[in-house]
DNA sequence: CTGAAAGCGCTAACAT
DNA sequence: ATGTTAGCGCTTTCAG
């Protein structure tokens, strides 16, 4: 293996002029620096990671925790970690993946392999909370647990967006409403999305007079039946139907159709997912866009500038915003039946 | 931070003596085992990774590279990663992610920040090959390039799969077939499970005496229709279709809905893609299942074989293995009508 | 603008 | 069964 060594003895300098061509910390005449680049070059030299992380102390990645659980959408947790990766790549780190649902998947972080670390599907009472506050390193959260002093959050405003969704179907005369939410096992876990979700969907139907009708629904397309089903059985009247789950979507759609309500048309449908997924859909569903991918990006910028000098605690939380597309409509009020 | 030989001060032993003790290899008496156990929980040790690196040459990590593209299915790489995280993961190794296309993105790999390497996505001629096969770590290619020698590769045989699609289908009668395949994209780069499929199904319709009807299928919902469309026109008496793109599925099978054809009573769909997606369907696919996560793990296994001692190339072809479900049916020969 | 030299924390011979 | 010691390859003072 070539060393730093040996690249400064074919250049005729020190390997600490090496190590400075490399890193720009300090002025290097040109002359030096071509003679530097070109040893490099001949020798095919590549830093060895182990002994800068060990001399520096840094390392250039970033640990994501991400669980990979059958019940959330993989497609989401994707666009998460490709805004997170591609991001990370333009500041030139790269990602640790770390799937482990407990704090133990954290040693890694502590011996000091990465220089940061994002933990993703976070909990109202996260068990792996206490243990990041204690790690040199800094974390940032994407969800926002009960607590969260002392350490940095990002997340999509899913209060602001469930009221938002009844205010939209609402404003086009729904008044008929339901939501059909994550898995139960999500709510059993508190991912805290979830319970940001339903306090926004009933503060907003309690302020608009409206009852709310809440249906946990499983990702299998018999599941997304069934919560459909449930949720017509309470409320025979629907016309306004709020989905957050991608993976039910499709399966709602399918199964309106087969209860002979038209999408678009006899119910309205707005999804709270990344907008791909509710322009793929047969017929292209009003959502309120999850940014999935923005948040990745922003928890790395997050990440990085408390990487680079200490900053106070903070927590972003990105506004949604609604895409009108074919599946809702203004509901006309009924004829008068005569009397 | 706390050293090895804080420890080792603590219980009262040299530093070696802890990282034997660490490492178990070499024996160590269980009254000091003891001691150099409780000073580690004590103290909260954890070993510096870095420094570990570079003493002993390894790293416990693992490289994947698997590039996100928008128009590969992101749910079936993520079972691939899946596969390959948690197996690595029960071998005490993590998993670095990179998601570069370019033999660029090797240079992490070079700089000997992980022990071996797992390449995805992998092209008939792949520029990367020439690459990993100078590094020192081991590489493992999930696909199969043209041309393989020097190199160890595992995949799901698409070639068998395609020709069990097409016997399969003829066996119950049908004799107008057509093939929707991955998305344009994935045919121009030359993708190597593609080239495979489209050999086996043209060589087993060959075989069969059938008309090679192949569409490649884009992932929109709108793709998905437009190539059903071409086929349905290419073909009209169609009653056998194999689809291999799983984004494309769902819109096929309601395509074919309004087309005015009835899956599983007019015509047959079978699917190439993992069981779970086949499932969840509207109606359960006859499916030829992806065993993703199995490749998976196998090219993790595959890996630490060759990092632990020099091995022979080897490619591992993973066999098909069909599922009936409700979307094939055998087909009745036409009534004779008079003459 | 460049060199010399002292570690960073750990592992693995080499001793005993 | 345990201790001593020499690096692993790099960064970064300190010196000039």
């Amino acid at each position: 293996m070539t060393t730093i060594d040996d690249v400064a003895r074919r250049a005729g300098v020190s390997a600490s002029t090496v190590s400075y061509a490399l890193s720009g910390k300090r002025t290097i005449s040109a002359a030096t620096r071509l003679r530097v680049e070109k040893a490099i070059a001949d020798l095919g030299y590549t830093p060895h990671a182990g002994a800068r992380a060990l001399a520096s102390a840094r390392t250039n990645v970033l640990a994501l925790m991400a669980p990979l659980r059958p019940d959330v959408d993989v497609s989401v947790i994707m666009q998460f970690v490709t805004g997170v990766v591609t991001k990370a790549r333009s500041h030139d780190y790269d990602v640790l993946l770390l799937t482990q649902e407990d704090a133990a998947g954290l040693s890694r972080v502590a011996s000091g392999m990465v220089d940061g670390l994002i933990l993703m599907d976070v909990e109202a009472q996260d068990p792996r909370i206490p243990v990041v506050t204690t790690l040199r390193q800094p974390t940032i959260l994407i969800g926002l647990p009960e607590d969260s002093r002392g350490i940095s959050c990002v997340d999509f405003d899913f209060d602001a967006a469930a009221r938002m969704a009844v205010r939209h179907l609402r404003g086009l005369g729904h008044r008929n409403l339901a939501l059909l939410g994550p898995p139960p096992a999500v709510l059993e876990r508190h991912t805290t999305y979830a319970d940001r979700l339903f306090t926004g969907y009933r503060a907003q139907c309690a302020a608009d007079g409206l009852e709310p009708v809440i249906e946990a629904t499983g990702t299998s397309h018999a599941a997304a039946l069934a919560a459909l089903d449930a949720v017509l059985t309470r409320s025979p009247g629907l016309t306004g139907l709020v989905v957050h789950n991608e993976a039910a979507l499709a399966s709602v759609v399918s199964g309106l159709r087969d209860h002979g309500r038209h999408v678009g048309e006899d119910v309205a449908v707005l999804a709270l997912c990344p907008a791909y997924v509710a322009e793929s859909q047969p017929i292209p569903i009003t959502s309120i866009d999850i940014p999935a991918l923005t948040i990745g990006e922003v928890a790395v910028e997050m990440l990085l500038e408390r990487m680079a000098a200490p900053h106070a605690t903070e927590t972003r939380l990105l506004a949604p915003t609604l895409h009108e597309r074919q599946s809702t409509f203004p509901l006309q009020p009924p004829a008068p039946t005569g009397r």
